[in-house]
Parts: C-alpha cells; structure tokens; sequence
DNA sequence: AGCACGCCGACT
DNA sequence: GTCGGCGTGCTC
C-alpha cells in the first residue's frame, strides 16, 4: 500500500509541542481524519495533516478513527492560520474540529412504497384501496413522505398493507430562529445596486476573482446585493459564506437567507446547542446545506467549491478573535477565498482605511428610500460644562424617538473618601471599580470582581464617599425626569433584544446605551441620534481611536432619521478633530484620504505590519525581564512598555512594527519560542499579537 | 501541557 | 531506610 503512514498533529494547548508525529495509518482514513492516539501517557484527538512512505520514529497504531473528518482545505488552512497568527497547529486546527459531544439524531422516516404511489396516482385504485383505509390512515397515505412521530400506529398498519415503507433516518435539530419558508417577494433593485452587482458578478465569472468592497451608506441596501449575488454563486453550483458580526445583533441576515434560500441555508455560532451545532456543520459538511450565514468563527464552516465570500459590516472589532491564535476573519475570509476562487466581497458605511487601499470599491451613494442623510450638529462642550449641553437637552424634549450613546457603562466611573481621598480600585487588577448602584455592587469591568458598595471607607472611618463621572445607568436615571420612557442597553442589560423590541414598538422614547445602540436593529421612525461623549473613544490611546471614532459617528447618523427627518448631535470639547468634522457632513471619502495618509506617514496599516508580545506573570517584575529579552532578539521592536495589572498578573508589552509581514511574524515566533523556554522566565506567559486591534 | 524519571532533605 | 520535593526531558 503507498503512504502506509499518517502525519498528525496531536491536540494539546502546549505551545512547545509542534507536530508532525507519525502514525500507522489506519484503513479508510487521509488527510483531515481524526483520530484517537497513544501520545506519551495520554490519549489525545489528533488531525491527520499529511501521509508519508515513511518514518525513522517506531510507530504505534491510533486507538481509533472518529467518524467525521475535516475537508482537506481547512486543514490547509488551519495550518496557514498557525503559521501567519505565530499560534501551533494544534490550537489552530481545535477551532476548525467539527463539534463534538453531539450525535446524529435518528428518527423513523415513513414513505409510500410504489404500491402506495400507485394507490394516490390512479384514482379508481386509491377508491378501491383508500376507502377500505380508515380517513385518518388515507389522510397519512397522502402526507408522506415524513417523520413517523405519534402516528406509528396507523403508519404500521400502513406497511402491513406494503403502501409505505418505515425506516431510521437522520433528522435536522434546526435552530429555532431560522425562519424556513416565510418567502418574501425579492425587492426591485434600484440602478446602483444592479450596477454594484454587476460588478460583483463579473468578478465571479474570472478565473482569479476581485477582491471587492461595497462601500454603500447606511440604508443602502447591501443585503440585497449580498442574496442576489448569492442566489447566482448557487446556480453555479459554488457555496456560500456570510459572515456578520454578533449573531444576536444581526438577526435580519439570518431572516433574509433563509427565508431567500431555505434548507440550504445552515447557521453556525456559539448560542447554538451542541446537537443544533452538529446538525448544522453535518449538513454544510456533506453538501445539503451550500450558504452559511455567522459570525467569526463560522469562517470556518466546511463548504467546499465556495464561490462568495461576504464579510458583512467588515469595520466591526468583533471579527478579531481574543484567544489564542488571535486570528481576523476578514484576513482568513480572505484567504478561504483565495484558496477556493470565490469572489470576496465585504460591505460597510464606514470601511478601514486597509480595506480601501486593499480592495476594489463598489459604492451604493444613495439609500434605497430616497431620504437624504440626516444634519449633524457639532455641540461645543466648552460652550457649557456638564454632561448634557442645553441644546442637547432642548433637542430632548423636541424629539420623539432618540437615540443616546454615551461609551461608559455603570452609575459612575470611580468612588473616593472625601476625608482621606481613597480611591476604591479592583484588588487584581490596577483599575477603579466602577459603581453599579441598580446591583448594588461596585465592579471591575476587566475581570469581574465585585463587592458591596461601601457605606463608609474602610481606611479612616469617613462615611462621605464620592461618586465621580456619569455612565449609561446614571443618564438613564437622570433622563427620566424627561417624562417619557427611557431604556437602557449596554452590557449589563441581559435581554438585549427585549429592549430592543421595546424600543420599537414604543411611541415615545431615549434609548440609552454604549456602542451597541449604533449597531442594533433599524428603527425606521429614530428622530434624533446623541453622541454624548465623542471625545471618549477620540482620546483613546490608539491610533485607530480616528477611525472608531468617525464609524461611531456615522453609524449612529445612519439609525436616525431612516423614514426621512432625523438628525444627529455630536458633543466633543474639540469639535476641530478631524474625525468628527468629516463624519458631521458625512464625508468618508474625505476622511479615509485623510486617515490612509496620516498613516502612510506614521507608517502604521496597512503600510506595515504591527506585532504585539504581551508577557504576563503574578512573580513581580518578572514580565519586564522576560520583555526585555524579546525586545533585544527583535532590533527595531518598541518597549518593553508596562501594561496595567490584570487578574493578579503583571503585564508587559512589546510592539514590532515590521515592513516585511512574513518573515517579521517567524522572527517574533523564534524569539517568543527561544526566551519562554529560558527556565529564567519560567512563570511568563507569552501571548502574541499580529494585527492587534 | 501532562507525566514520569531522578536525585536530594526530614519523617514513621 | 523511604516518602516526596519539583528540576528535566519526552511524547511518533
């Protein structure tokens, strides 16, 4: 037999350990099997990454083979993500596994035997036969096929006459909010969005397909554009992947698909069961299902001969992934489509600067209603100090239905003693604790710590406690002397979509909340959109803060004011920043030239590549040590720079910003290998970073 | 990451 | 004597 040996990869979270391993190959099995295997003392699931004629190691033979397999391009891919996120093959290829945990759900299955057909297709049969049949066994006969369930009776007596045939069969635990069959008439196109999908089109009939971006304003109509050119890629007999941000932000998607496409449509995300989860990659996995709609991960879902790939809001933070291999969805959905030659198309209102320079762009002016973009105002909070500025507050009271973003959670940011000036911070980590008064507790928003809200400090006795800045609970209690409903939505609101749903239907009322209300559902009758704080996110030390500023902005322009009037307030201490001045007269192309320029000369992405290293530790002073150490392998890296205490764990970072992608990531990789096996730094953890957000 | 092997201190 | 500390090294 030719290649009587695997190559495998065991699964194992070791950040030293790096396969191949060799294997006797068991019958049946090829690259992207998975097998159970002897590895040192333990059993681990192992994927089978390559077959070879032969080995120098003596080899032991798997334990066993499990039933599913991975498709041979996404272990191609897993291993191109280990390399490029400088992660091991292991972690990398655990987050494409097929779920586990989950089996096939069998159930009977009755259909009409060609004695059954014949008894329906001929008339005078069917009398003949039929009327001897009780109703309820006649209704059946005509029924089928489907699952026998609670008439396994009648049914039996059904195939003791040899009109149906009962058998097991497989059934799909479908989630529940896939809307299968609610058909909606396919709107008409205006005439951008027939050009923008001719253009995607075109793309899809070339050998080496664009890269494509639609950048088209809020209310343009994207999504049509995304399902017309979906509804071809499938005539063509090629697959589908949408990806979107959050699931539970972004139900529409999943409604239009499947109530477009039906049962070819399957759903992958983390809210799923695990039976739903493995019924759903099942059916993408074996063909019955060619679109998948999710978010992140779902770039993952195993399609083969894929034909588009969308990235839907393609500016959205979510698609960074935050363990370990801290892969970008947009990067990998980049690279499916290029393994594949699909056509890659990503949509936003407010596109990256990276993506503009990258891709060719498509653009949607105008929205389909016809309504122009709503006036945004600049409001000088110099003007008059406090949280709310006059005309905001006249703004208020003239509007029905307003949005109000402020980007701070809590009832204030920190508490100190009026008498000896404690401040009351998180005892793991060097931060404030933020006060929750509505849950009676003061709480770290970095790692959960939380404690009663102090009747008097601890330290001097003293019972006059500051509570100092505003968050989103301390403007919803102060908005209430509005007179109208207020709502809340940020973080700590558990049931996102009841206040949405709230929000909707109410006649008048505030919706107060963080980032999340920009993003949200439409509201097509939104009068007025509040930026409370713009220079919050602006101040932020980052330099993408420009960019997440302007996307704020421009998001929260585009839920106001759909059905026509609306407009938009921005308070800022500098209403000269550039971010807010382009995104008030909705300037993006003028922003984006800006912002590629600002970084073409900073030489910041997409004109360089940047790689972090964060060294965490609970020894004292141990990270900058070991920081030190990476700094000096890597000569034109920044740092070692302290990071707050996180979770007990001194934290220390070092930033590469590197010309040459490739070979910078393989030299960050050999550093980070050579100083965490030094046992000088043992007790580190080295976590590392391409393309932080 | 596990897990065993191995070479030194204080206990029934 | 031997129970067990965790330093060191290996896993096809």
């Amino acid at each position: 037999m030719s290649h009587p040996i695997v190559q495998v990869e065991p699964l194992t979270t070791a950040r030293a350990l790096r396969g191949p391993f060799d294997y006797v190959r068991p019958h049946g099995t090829d690259v992207g099997s998975l097998l159970e295997v002897p590895f040192g003392r333990q059993r681990l699931t192992a994927v089978v990454t390559g077959l070879a004629e032969e080995s120098e190691h003596r080899l032991v033979t798997p334990l066993r083979v499990l039933p599913d397999a991975l498709p041979a391009d996404l272990v191609d891919l897993g291993l191109w993500l280990a390399r490029e996120y400088a992660s091991t093959p292991a972690r990398a290829l655990s987050l494409l596994l097929p779920p586990r945990g989950a089996r096939e759900k069998v159930q009977l299955w009755a259909q009409r035997t060609e004695d059954g057909e014949a008894a329906i297709a001929d008339e005078a049969h069917l009398r003949s036969t039929a009327l001897r049949l009780t109703a309820k066994q006649g209704a059946l006969l005509q029924a089928l096929p489907r699952f026998a369930g609670a008439d396994l009776g009648s049914l039996r007596r059904l195939e003791a006459r040899g009109l149906v045939e009962i058998g097991p069969r497989g059934r799909r635990r479908a989630p529940q909010h896939t809307a299968i069959g609610t058909r909606r008439a396919q709107p008409r196109l205006t005439s951008d969005q027939q050009a923008a999908l001719n253009e995607v089109l075109a793309a899809g009939r070339s050998r080496d397909p664009e890269r494509l971006l639609l950048h088209g304003v809020t209310g343009s109509g994207k999504t049509e554009v995304y399902l017309r050119a979906a509804a071809e890629t499938l005539e063509r007999g090629r697959g589908v992947l949408i990806l979107v941000p959050e699931i539970g932000l972004t139900p529409q998607m999943i409604d239009r698909f499947a109530a477009r496409f039906g049962e070819t449509v399957a759903v992958l995300h983390s809210k799923l069961g695990a039976g739903e989860r493995y019924d759903e990659w099942r059916r993408l996995r074996s063909g019955q299902a060619r679109v998948c709609v999710g978010p992140r991960s779902a770039v993952f879902a195993p399609i083969d001969h894929l034909g588009l790939v969308v990235v839907d809001e393609e500016h959205d933070g979510s698609y960074k992934n935050e363990g370990d291999p801290r892969y970008d969805a947009r990067l990998v959905a980049e690279k499916r489509a290029a393994q594949h030659g699909a056509v890659l198309l990503v949509g936003s209102a407010t596109p990256r600067p990276e993506s503009i320079h990258a891709l060719r762009r498509i653009r949607l002016p105008r929205r389909v209603d016809g309504a122009p973009l709503p006036p945004v105002e600049i409001i000088d909070l110099k003007e008059a100090p406090g949280a709310v500025h006059p005309r905001t507050h006249e703004a208020l009271v003239d509007s029905r239905k307003a949005i109000v973003l402020l980007n701070r959670r809590g009832w204030s940011n920190f508490l100190t003693c009026r008498s000896c000036g404690r401040v009351w911070e998180c005892p793991h980590c060097d931060v404030a604790l933020i006060l929750h008064r509505d849950q009676g507790a003061v709480a770290c928003h970095h790692c959960g710590h939380r404690e009663r809200v102090p009747s008097a400090c601890p330290d001097c006795g003293s019972v006059s406690i500051a509570r100092h800045g505003a968050g989103t609970e301390r403007l919803e209690h102060e908005l209430a002397s509005l007179g109208r409903p207020v709502l809340r939505l940020d973080a700590d609101i558990r049931d996102a979509s009841a206040v949405l749903s709230a929000f909707e239907r109410a006649e008048t009322a505030i919706l107060v909340g963080t980032q999340v209300v920009a993003k949200g559902h439409d509201f097509p009758d939104v009068d007025l959109g509040v930026v409370l704080d713009a220079d919050a996110t602006l101040r932020f030390p980052d330099f993408r803060a420009e960019e997440r500023t302007f996307a704020l902005v421009t998001q929260l322009a585009g839920r106001a004011g759909r059905g026509g009037a609306g407009r938009v307030l921005v308070q800022t201490i500098d209403p000269t920043a550039s971010a807010i001045a382009h995104a008030a007269r909705h300037d993006s192309d003028g922003f984006l030239a800006e912002e590629l320029e600002r970084r073409r000369f900073l030489r910041y992405p997409p004109f360089s590549t940047l790689i972090r290293i964060v060294c965490s530790s609970e020894a004292a002073g141990a990270t900058h040590l070991a920081a030190t150490e990476i700094q000096a392998r890597l000569p034109t890296s920044l740092g070692p720079a302290p990071l707050f205490r996180l979770r007990d764990k001194e934290r220390s970072q070092v930033v590469l910003k590197a010309g040459e992608r490739r070979s910078a990531i393989d030299q960050v990789d050999a550093a980070v290998r050579e100083v965490s096996a030094a046992k000088a730094h043992k007790g580190v953890a080295f976590s590392v970073d391409v393309d932080p957000q």
